[in-house]
DNA sequence: AGCTGTGGCAGGGAGG
DNA sequence: CCTCCCTGCCAC
């Protein structure tokens, strides 16, 4: 009789289940086609919250898992108490050591990898049933608490309360200075005493901003240094640290994964990037900057210059000090908001609290679908391969400034489309996606008729975070369709749900045009209209809305998302909206972008807040004091800098280039002259030296230098001629000769441009699309 | 170590 | 000059 484990085989034979001892080091035997391999590895305990229901699943004396390709190694157990779990884990250690714990099957004939783990799973079983009690789920339904009991259960962790709360800071500057609740002691002594102040205060969370990359690998380091075990993680156990990835949207960000044995770890810096990375709304991911974006930078805040740390320390320690805890204070504030939906995700989803901003969202929905595959004992699919072949559908009809406009769209297209057409992938033999998705759905429209009710605003935030985190697992049901790593994916349910998107969409733009509408832009799942004439007001226009709704297929809503005054339409996916309250919205990276000089984009969000004004003098105005600023070299070099974020490191670039897979870039050759090192997810700031107008941009690129920052250095022709660039985005607002006139310097002339009659124009475009059905008509 | 999708535009470099 | 290809950024 075997008491645990083991599995693989296949070339890229994966771990799915591992239990985890506590000091100890688990060997794992593989044996693939024939050889067998065994591999030693030192588990950590870490503990899985919810997983109370998969254990119950464990029920008979002996059951067999059929699990591929995966890597659910994460299914465990859950106990509340350290010495409980201490002893479970010390009792399969004995186990183990004492020659029971290898089995393999030879398994090279097949895909599928065999799990074996009755006698752990009972023991185990035995201890944590007993301790949970009150968590007798039965149901995936029942996994979700009822919606009071999860929103009230709130942040439980004891480190939230404010008379827990360490707050520690240190700086990196000199390498030496430590601020510990403000006392001063030598490097080691302080190490010791950050040690015993979290082993004291036991925290189950830790909290910093960019604490993956700097304070944590900083402080190992320095531990190691002065001879400091450095163990702050659960009985007594230091951390553990490896490089990862992790990406957001198309963004690739390199950073050091760091393990503390028993405790969360949440990084604000990790948190305000995935924030961003949807509405891409911040200038830099730095604290000062983010706290300020989220308004909780209090007023008599204390900043000090990054050079001039050192310098504080040794002449005004408590300006220091307070600085340190203003930074700290800051971070806590940005976790309590940003960190939410994770917390309330880690009681929904099988992975912890510190894990969740760490994965992706198609791993959390196939982590639902796996664990009810477990508990119901069922064989698990393989991903399949393929490719899905479509999308949104996307089109521009008019160019130009109209108005007045509203943008009408449906509530969760997709979502929608799969529930209202059944549509779920092949492989699922359970049902499992739409009993989930739909429960998912009930559960956050009840959340939110919940909040819209709630007058306490402290319970209102929580249910917001509450249904904000179920949108984003109802949201990933689609996206997971097409995922090719997905083991439930379906490349053709996924075509299916576009494809009827693409449908709906064109039935609602028919419909539109033929109620006399006239429709602009298309997106996917909206679209922006001129209302009929004779709808006057917004009641008018959400009639109207309605009117097109009730035309679509059940269970398919389209509502008035927004109205405006103007708009100015530009290109597929490129527009900008002058709202009611007067404020300007721009959209779609061909018209303006974070990675563009500042300068250009002020001058184009001022040009196009003119074009929606109809302001032609304005404009013109504006084009000739640039001209002015620029060729006088008026405007501040920091303007003039382009940031990229970058996705290679130098190595990876360097090597791409010699193997001429990519061409030189202005981003890594500034940063390479400048000696600087780049990882992936790193920005970089330059800006273009030298005289020539039309330079070779990567031999010209110089890296910004914010402290030093040398005025005269920029080619302004270079500038000029980019001013000129942004311009010709306008030109086809303007006829030929209006447009000469209005981006030209009266410099140039020897009078002053006469502006009178120069028109902005709007024509209809004909774009691919529009002329497949003329030609069909014919 | 871990990774949701397609559609669309701009700009730069290289080569014809 | 033009075209192709790649990267980066963005909308949904």
């Amino acid at each position: 009789m075997t008491d645990a484990i083991i599995f693989g085989h296949s070339t890229d034979s994966k771990i799915v289940a591992v239990y985890q001892a506590s000091e100890t080091t688990v060997k794992i035997v593989r044996r693939i086609d024939g050889k067998t391999t065994t591999q030693e590895r030192k588990f950590y305990p870490f503990l899985f919250l919810k997983d109370a229901a998969l254990l119950k699943g464990f029920d008979k004396k002996f059951w067999e898992v059929k699990l591929a390709g995966s890597n659910y190694y994460q299914y465990l157990f859950i106990f509340r108490r350290w010495s409980d779990i201490r002893a479970a884990l010390r009792k399969i250690a004995d186990n183990l050591s004492a020659g029971h714990g290898d089995t393999t099957r030879d398994l090279s004939e097949t895909e599928e990898v065999y799990v074996r783990l009755d006698p752990v799973f009972q023991f185990l079983m035995q201890t944590g049933m007993t301790l949970f009690k009150e968590m007798e789920f039965t149901e995936l339904e029942r996994m979700q608490l009822d919606i009071e009991t999860f929103a009230r259960s709130g942040f439980s962790n004891a480190s939230r309360k404010e008379d827990r709360v360490i707050l520690i800071s240190l700086s990196d500057s000199s390498g030496w200075e430590y601020v510990i609740d403000g006392r001063e002691k030598s490097e080691a002594e302080m190490l010791s005493e950050l040690v015993n102040i979290i082993k004291e205060r036991d925290p189950d969370v830790i909290e910093g901003h960019n604490i993956y990359n700097f304070d944590l690998p900083y402080l190992m380091r320095r531990s190691e240094m002065n001879g400091v075990k450095f163990r702050i993680g659960r009985d007594d156990l230091e951390p553990r640290v490896f490089t990862s990835r992790l990406s957001y949207a198309e963004r690739e960000i390199e950073y050091s994964n760091v393990e503390i044995p028993g405790r969360q770890i949440i990084d604000t810096w990790l948190l305000v990037q995935s924030y961003d990375s949807t509405r891409r709304e911040l200038e830099s991911y730095g604290l000062k900057n983010a706290a300020k974006f989220f308004g909780f930078a209090s007023k008599d805040r204390t900043y000090i210059d990054g050079s001039k740390i050192s310098e504080t320390w040794l002449k005004n320690p408590d300006l220091l000090v307070k600085y340190a805890l203003d930074d700290v204070r800051e971070t806590r504030l940005l976790s309590e908001y940003l960190s939410q939906t994770s917390f309330y995700l880690s009681q929904v989803l099988p992975f912890n609290y510190g894990q969740i901003p760490r994965t992706g969202s198609a791993v959390k929905i196939e982590s639902l679908f796996v664990r009810e595959y477990l508990r119901k004992k069922h064989s698990i699919p393989r991903p399949r391969a393929g490719r899905q072949t479509s999308g949104g559908y996307t089109d521009v009809f008019v160019r130009g400034v109209v108005g007045p406009i509203v943008h009408a769209d449906v509530e969760s297209l997709y979502p929608s489309i799969m529930i209202t057409y059944k549509i779920s992938p092949e492989g699922d033999a359970l049902g499992v996606f739409q009993r989930t998705l739909k429960h998912l759905t009930k559960l956050r429209l009840d959340t939110k008729k919940q909040m819209r009710g709630e007058e306490d605003p402290a319970m209102k935030f929580k249910l917001d975070a509450m249904q904000s985190s179920l949108k984003i697992l109802i949201n990933s049901f689609y996206g997971y369709l097409g995922y090719s790593r997905g083991i439930f994916n379906d490349y053709s349910a996924a075509d299916m749900v576009t494809e009827t998107g693409q449908k709906i969409l064109r039935q609602m733009i028919a419909q539109i045009s033929s109620d006399g509408g006239r429709v602009l832009e298309v997106d996917t799942d909206g679209l922006y209209f001129v209302p009929p004439p004779e709808c006057a007001d917004e009641e008018a226009e959400n009639k109207f809305v309605a009117g097109i709704s009730h035309s679509l297929p059940q269970g398919i809503n389209l509502s008035l998302d927004g109205r405006f005054r103007r708009m100015l339409s530009y290109k597929k996916k490129n527009y900008a909206l002058l709202g009611y309250d007067g404020k300007v919205r721009i959209r779609g990276s061909a018209l303006i972008s974070r990675s563009m000089e500042k300068f250009g984009r002020e001058f184009i969000h001022t040009a196009i807040e003119y074009m929606l004004h109809e302001n032609v003098q304005g404009l013109h105005d504006l084009y000739v004091e640039y001209v002015r600023k620029i060729g006088r070299r008026e405007i501040p070099l920091a303007k003039m800098v382009r940031t990229e974020s970058i996705k290679e490191s130098i190595d990876e670039y360097l090597s791409s280039v010699r193997a001429n897979r990519r061409n030189r870039t202005a981003s890594f050759e500034a940063a390479i002259s400048a000696g600087i090192n780049l990882r992936p997810g790193d920005r970089v700031s330059y800006y273009i030296s030298g005289n020539d107008p039309t330079p070779r941009s990567f031999m010209s690129a110089r890296l910004f230098d914010e402290d030093s920052p040398n005025q005269l250095e920029y080619n302004s022709n270079y500038y000029l001629r980019k001013l000129n660039e942004y311009a010709q985005r306008f030109l086809e607002f303007f006829s030929p000769e209006d447009f000469r006139k209005v981006f030209s310097s009266d410099e140039d002339m020897l009078f002053k441009i006469s502006l009178d009659g120069v028109k902005m124009k709007s024509e209809d475009v004909s774009t691919a699309e529009s002329k497949i059905e003329e030609e069909e008509d014919e």
